[in-house]
DNA sequence: GCGGCGCTACTACCT
DNA sequence: ACAGGTAGTAGCGCCGCG
């Protein structure tokens, strides 16, 4: 049988654990294959190798018969590249794995035990290579139809599992859900406020919103939610932040009215809480699309609406919005109810189109790592690579290093030019490619490549400053993993060429590329994570050394040959655009410090403040670059982003400092005479913490507060919109959540004077302009002009 | 009680 | 919950002054 993998869980039947492999033939009919022939193991460690036999002997003696060991063996693996003698430990039952890694572990002579930690279906997905949204071959033995399981058809798997190289995947069901709660008092309490919609769109064109007969009916309405999902059989389930609130609020709303919220394809298959905080569907795949909107940085307010709109999805004016805090007024008046419905409707369809924007992606990304699609957008960048380190270790021969606490030791990273202020014509920005990954290949970087002690004359790369030595050959693990990662970016990209760019292949193709790059470009950021199984401190700290060895030197070679570097950071440089000496200066780095350097872009114009990390420049095709000014941070309000877009633009392109005043003299008067609607006013800021561990009474936490005294509940990473009020006192006493207050209320000086005039000046300063003249009241002094563009 | 000052807390950015 | 380097705002405590 030829089929194509979602995903992999498991259950105990009798007294064995059954691998579940759910998946699709050919033709999309959803199937599942057990495989009743794997056992959950570990390994142990001994101090020395004359204790193997004795260790063995009393790990034997471990076995209980309710869920025996099955098999000690003596094995040849590596761990942290040396070869060791370890004992393979089997047993029966998944769950009884942490038992006996607790016994093992206290037997004298066992040093460390390992690989007791990874979850059983995991363990199946890396030692067969059973990787999801991919193509399988098996024999398997047709089992008919079994009443535990909703698909049609059941096979037990006979030899092993093959994978086949096809890029496409099947046609897959894909069903996107919002839903909407009536809650007049704001605060969402399952045990009082009901669930009045859940609107649906799946991928087969049907779009469907259900609604509660009334405010006291929702179980009726869950209930066809629930018959909804069994009916169509979606393979996958999307929603937007569905991991935080719809499952959530669907799975204890329908606990509180005693209905059942059985969707899965295992039957009783109740969603749960699951591995990186996800909800897991049993038998489905549940996503949820924000953990990819997070990934975006330039959309600064990760709503749904937003991100339809930054996607193509659904732009926001051609849609009905209606804000979270008033759903209630909607339901209750009956002429605006069909708006409401409109406005569900227009979410699910949103999702779904968001889903196909980003499931390519993520599902390219789950065949890479070996994480299902419904965890791997759940699980942060760093245990996304982790997974592919643990899959790769296998194949090595490596022991999988165990996750241990350690203390966090902060270590010097990059270097930061000082820039030269000012405005520059024609600057090319020049940088390594993949500096990071490329100096752990080039340098063989890494945690078994370390020497600590005497090493001969050529055999170790000596990192600059640091002294640390690393072992030129054999090449460690972290080199071996990049090396492939890259090189089969490479492949991909050279297939891609074959391709023309609107098949479906390509784009599919592309997504891998760039989950390949992804991996890569996470590596130096995971060796210096405490967190990491294969953390190495002194590797990530030899990684930045070396980076500064490298721009350093490539400074002196732009020296050399006459080039002003303007600015650098970290693996790039701002040089004055030459166009000979570039290409000399390209040809000298790469031959003379071994790594890539390329022209990323050409500015025609560039401008610095004394800062570092922040610039606006004029691109050759007339588009302006923003880059760390307030105009591109979120906390920020539109008013004052707007403004120095403004500006920017126009000291870019007309160099008139006198027009940039002008424009922001007309802003500062619309302010004041209350022309700028409240949503250019809000500033918008994350709570990083629970509001009680606050040290400050930072104006966000104050609006927080105000929130939770509405009863509006606010968590940690939740973004708190508010604006400054007239009145007394500092800001933070002047900090309301924005849909609390009235237009008159808003305190406009606040915003000359802290938002428009400190935007606006960060460039404008540079001139000559002073917070006065923007302030002054407009009029067509000739002097002050003159006065003004004295640098223009 | 007030303004000025320096420090700290906090957030979001850049590579 | 991948790293370190950086800019900037606002709160807060302290000081001197009266």
């Amino acid at each position: 049988m030829r089929f194509y993998l979602l995903d992999v869980s498991y259950e105990v039947e009798g007294n064995v654990p059954v691998i579940l492999m759910w998946g699709l033939k050919e033709d999309s009919t959803p199937i599942l294959i057990k495989d009743n022939t794997f056992r959950p193991y570990f390994y142990a460690l001994v101090e020395d190798e004359k204790v193997l036999p004795e260790v063995k002997r009393r790990v034997k003696a471990l076995s209980r018969p309710s869920s025996p060991i099955l098999e000690v063996v003596e094995v040849d693996k590596k761990y942290f590249g040396k070869p060791v003698k370890a004992l393979k430990i089997t047993t029966l039952i998944p769950e009884s794995v942490r038992h006996y890694r607790d016994e093992v572990s206290k037997i004298p002579g066992v040093k460390e035990v390992l690989e007791a930690d990874i979850r059983f279906s995991m363990r199946y997905v890396i030692d067969r290579d059973a990787l999801p949204c991919g193509w399988y071959e098996a024999e398997v033995e047709a089992l008919g139809r079994d009443a535990r399981y909703r698909v049609p058809e059941v096979y037990l798997l006979k030899s092993g599992l093959r994978r086949i190289e096809r890029n496409l995947p099947p046609k897959l069901k894909v069903l996107a859900f919002d839903i909407e709660v009536y809650s007049p008092s704001g605060s969402l309490r399952p045990s009082k406020d009901p669930i009045i919609i859940v609107a649906l769109a799946n991928n087969d064109g049907d779009v469907k919103v259900l609604t509660a007969e009334d405010l006291n009916n929702d179980g009726k309405l869950i209930e066809e939610f629930v018959n909804y999902v069994l009916t169509y059989d979606p393979d996958i389930i999307v929603g937007y932040n569905s991991n935080m609130f719809d499952w959530q609020y669907l799975l204890s709303r329908s606990e509180f009215l005693k209905v059942k919220l059985d969707v899965g394809r295992a039957k009783g298959g109740i969603p749960r809480q699951s591995a990186y905080g996800h909800i897991s569907v049993p038998g489905r795949l549940h996503v949820d699309l924000y953990n990819f909107a997070e990934e975006i940085p330039e959309i600064k307010l990760k709503s749904l609406d937003e991100v339809a709109d930054y996607l193509g999805v659904m732009k926001k004016d051609e849609r009905t919005l209606i804000p979270w805090y008033e759903i209630h007024k909607f339901w209750d008046d009956l002429s605006k109810r069909p708006l409401l419905e409109k406005y569900a409707k227009e979410d699910a369809i949103s999702t779904l189109g968001i889903a196909e924007k980003f499931l390519p992606f993520a599902m390219q990304l789950s065949s890479l790592t070996g994480l299902p699609l419904d965890q791997v957008g759940a699980a942060s960048v760093g245990y996304r690579l982790e997974w592919y380190l643990m899959r790769e270790a296998f194949k090595y021969g490596e022991l999988i290093p165990n996750r241990v606490e350690r203390e966090y030791e902060p270590y010097k990273g990059a270097i930061v030019l000082e820039p030269a202020k000012g405005v520059h014509e024609n600057i090319a920005v020049l940088d390594f490619t993949s500096m990071y990954p490329n100096i752990m290949i080039k340098y063989n970087i890494g945690p078994d490549t370390y020497v600590d002690g005497e090493c001969g004359v050529n055999e170790c790369y000596i990192i600059p400053e640091l002294k640390y030595k690393f072992r030129v050959s054999p090449p460690g693990f972290y080199k071996n993993v990049l090396e492939t990662l890259l090189k089969m970016r490479k492949a991909v990209r050279e297939e891609m060429k074959s391709l023309s760019p609107e098949s479906p292949e390509y784009k599919v193709l592309d997504e891998r590329q760039r989950a390949l790059k992804v991996l890569a470009n996470a590596s130096y950021g995971y060796m210096g994570w405490v967190g990491a199984r294969w953390y190495f401190r002194e590797g990530a700290e030899a990684v930045t050394a070396l980076g500064r060895k490298t721009i350093t030197e490539a400074i002196k070679i732009a020296g050399k040959l006459g080039l002003r570097v303007i600015y650098g950071d970290t693996d790039s440089l701002f040089v004055t655009y030459v166009k000979d000496l570039i290409s000399k200066f390209v040809d000298e780095v790469n031959s003379a410090l071994g790594l890539e350097i390329k022209i990323d872009k050409i500015y025609k114009r560039v401008f610095f403040t004394e800062a570092k990390k922040r610039y606006v420049g004029l691109t050759e095709d007339g588009r302006i670059d923003i880059v760390g000014f307030e105009a591109v941070r979120g906390d920020w309000t539109d008013i004052a982003r707007d403004v120095q877009e403004e500006v920017a633009k126009l000291i870019l392109t007309t160099k008139r400092v006198d027009d940039a005043i002008n424009h922001v003299r007309k802003v500062i008067e619309d302010l004041r005479s209350g022309k700028i609607p409240i949503d250019k006013l809000i500033i918008w800021k994350t709570l990083t913490k629970r509001i009680d561990d606050y040290e400050v009474d930072a104006p966000h936490v104050a609006a927080a507060k105000r929130l939770e005294n509405l009863g509006i509940k606010v968590d940690v990473g939740s973004k708190v919109g508010y604006v400054i009020v007239k009145g007394t006192g500092n800001i933070s006493s002047r900090a309301y959540p924005y849909m609390m207050v009235k237009d008159k209320d808003i305190d406009v000086e606040y915003y000359v004077k802290h938002q428009v005039i400190p935007a606006a000046l960060r460039i404008l300063s540079y001139f000559g302009v002073t917070d006065k003249q923007l302030e002054a009241v407009k009029k067509e002094g000739k002097s002050l002009m003159d006065f003004l563009s004295r640098k223009g």
